[in-house]
Order: structure tokens, then sequence, then C-alpha cells
DNA sequence: GATCCGTGGCA
DNA sequence: TTGCCAAGGAT
């Protein structure tokens, strides 16, 4: 087997990316653990450009582990609102939380430490080991599995047990013991920009003279694709209660399922059921029904059916309840809400 | 092993 | 418009 390390990291000094905001020095050292963390975390199964602006808003708000661990739930989930996967800044938190309590308020060092940390995985593990603290640890991303796959000639979806498994053997083996950090950067950023899904650059790629794919004209059918089932289409009747002054009814989400934790707008089957619903909140006459609108997750689509109560007189009762609240726009932007909604409450 | 968990961009 | 999927992990 050929070496890739080096070909890889003499293209990385010319080509990689060297000004990512968590390559930047942190309050800390030159490259914080913390902020390789976060980074990960938001950069699982979500695209660069799309976390940037997240990831600045938040080591903004929250600049060390510390403050993460003290920071109220809804602050932390207001500043993942939009990115999706909530479950992650739930563990992202409970991780930091277990950091303070148990590793003296920063991240281990030790591989097996930090895999038992909620939302750690084998790769993100290796990432942070490498990244922050220059250990010699493997990744296998999609970045990874996209440059391997097509390196070496693999067939069926990477996803798969077997396939994985021999992925990770070649990520382990491929690993150098020298500058493992860019290294693990200069993979990630061929699979980014050289190594993309639809049209990769070959002429570009330091890897092209062994690459299998490239030999044998397979870039386009490597990585094999996962098969797809078609998706369900679910549907649910929204609930916009406005009152007089203009706040509308919130409702916080259970912690088990979609958009944990994050506030939303109270939900029925039907039409009779949302009346039933809107008049234990509170005093109404009549209802408007907006347009509806799909709004489509990885493994259905919710058709969403907006009712609008306006004029809408609260029972007293309410205030008593802590997953209830009447908010005005104001207060909208410090709390977590799922993006179509806030998408269709920004609308009305 | 299969399913669940968001969102936005792009062909 | 529709389908695909991008720095995965938990259950």
């Amino acid at each position: 087997m050929s070496d890739i390390a080096a070909p890889l990291l003499a293209w990385f000094d010319h080509h990689g990316r060297h000004d990512l905001p968590w390559q930047h020095a942190g309050p800390g050292n030159a490259r914080d653990a913390y902020r390789v963390w976060l980074s990960e975390i938001m950069l699982q199964q979500t695209q660069v450009a799309t976390v940037i602006p997240y990831f600045q808003r938040f080591v903004e708000t929250l600049p060390t582990l510390r403050d993460l661990a003290a920071a109220d739930e809804d602050t932390v989930l207001a500043l993942w609102s939009g990115l999706g996967y909530y479950r992650r800044a739930r563990f992202l938190q409970r991780a930091a939380q277990e950091c303070v309590a148990r590793h003296g308020g920063e991240l281990p060092r030790d591989f097996d430490a930090l895999v038992a940390l909620p939302g750690i995985g084998r790769s993100t593990a290796g990432a942070i080991l490498a990244q922050a603290y220059g250990l010699r640890f493997p990744i296998l991303d999609g970045n990874v599995k996209r440059v391997l796959t097509r390196y070496h000639g693999i067939h069926g979806h990477p996803g798969q047990g077997a396939v994985e498994k021999q992925l990770w053997q070649h990520a382990d083996a491929h690993t150098p013991s020298q500058r493992v950090a860019d290294y693990t950067q200069a993979i990630m950023d061929l699979g980014a920009t050289v190594c993309v899904r639809s049209r990769p650059q070959c002429d570009a790629c330091p890897l092209a003279t062994d690459c299998v794919a490239r030999r044998d004209g397979l870039t386009a059918q490597l990585p094999s694709p996962k098969p797809r089932k078609t998706i369900p289409e679910r549907d649910t009747v929204m609930l916009v209660l406005r009152d007089a002054r203009g706040k509308i009814l919130l409702e916080r989400r259970g912690p088990q399922g979609v958009w944990s934790g994050l506030w939303s707008l109270p939900e029925a089957g039907d039409n009779d059921a949302a009346w039933r619903i809107a008049q234990q909140h509170a005093v109404i006459d009549d209802a408007q029904a907006l347009t509806p609108f799909v709004h489509v997750f990885s493994h259905y689509r919710l058709r969403i059916e907006p009712l609008l109560f306006d004029g809408a007189t609260a029972h007293p009762a309410i205030a008593d309840n802590p997953h209830l609240r009447w908010c005005g726009a104001g207060e909208l932007a410090s709390l977590g809400l799922p993006a179509p909604v806030r998408s269709l409450l920004q609308s009305l």
C-alpha cells in the first residue's frame, strides 16, 4: 500500500483550508480543545458553510467549556436553533457538565473517556485527540469515507457494517504519527474541496496516480449510494393562538422525539381536535386556516396546516404551566424554535 | 442492523 | 419540483 500522508500533507500546505474559525487560538492554548470539540459536534452531518456563523455566535456567548456547563438549556438551544439535530446540543451541554464534574473542567485526553461522553463517537473522539492534542488517532467521517472508497475502489454503501470496518482499517493504516493534526485536516479538506461527491476534480488531486476509482473510471459510482425507501408523509395542525397584544402561545416539546426541548406551537391531529385544545388554553371565537406547507426531514415529510386563532384571551391557569408561555416577537430570538415554526411566526 | 434525529443547498 | 445528502451518534 502506498503512502498517502506525504502527498496529502504537501497538498495541504498549499491548498488546504487554514482559516477556519476553530483553527484559530481560543482563550486558552493554540488550538483550544473546547473549540475543536464544538466544531466537530456542529459539523456532524452539517456542512462547513452552514456551521461557521453558528460557531462564531456560540463561542462569543459561551467562550469556555465551563460557560457552556453553567448555561441555561434555553440559551444553548437558542444558539443551536436552525442547525438541526438538537440532541447534539443537549448532549454537548451534558458532556460539558460531566467534564466539570469528573475531568477538572477539561476534555479528557483519553480515548475511552472521550467516547464515554454523550454525543462523542469513535470518529469525533479521534478528531478531537488528533486536532486538539496531536495524538495519533484515525477519523472516519463522510469526507474520509468518500476519499478512501474511491482511492481503494471499495464497493458497497459505506454505512454498511462490513464496508465500514474495512474503511476504519484503511483509515488507521494511513494515519501518520507525525503532523497528525494537519493530516486529519488535510484528508477532510481534500474530500470537501477536491474529492467531492459529484464531478470530483481529479486533475487537482495529489492522490490521483494511485486512485483505483480514477484508474477504472468509477468516480461517479463510488461511494455506493445508500439504498433508499420512499419516506412517509405525516400531517399536523399547528395552533397559532394570538392574543390582543400579539403574543403567541408556545409549548415546550418533550425530551423524546423530533425537536426535543424546543419551544414550538401546540399541535393537533385535525381541526376539531385543534378547537378543543385551543379552548383549553384560551377563550377564542374564530379560526383562520393559513396556507399549508411541507417540511422535509431525512426520514419523513411533515405537512403542516397552520390554524390561526386571533384575539385569543388566555385562561389564567396557563401561567402555572412551565411548558407553556405567551411569547412576544422580541422573546423569540432568545428561545430555541424549530426552523419551520420560526419561519411561520416571522411570516405573520 | 435499522431507525431516528434537521436543515439548507444543489443538480 | 424532487431527490440526494453533508465533518455521526444514540437507541
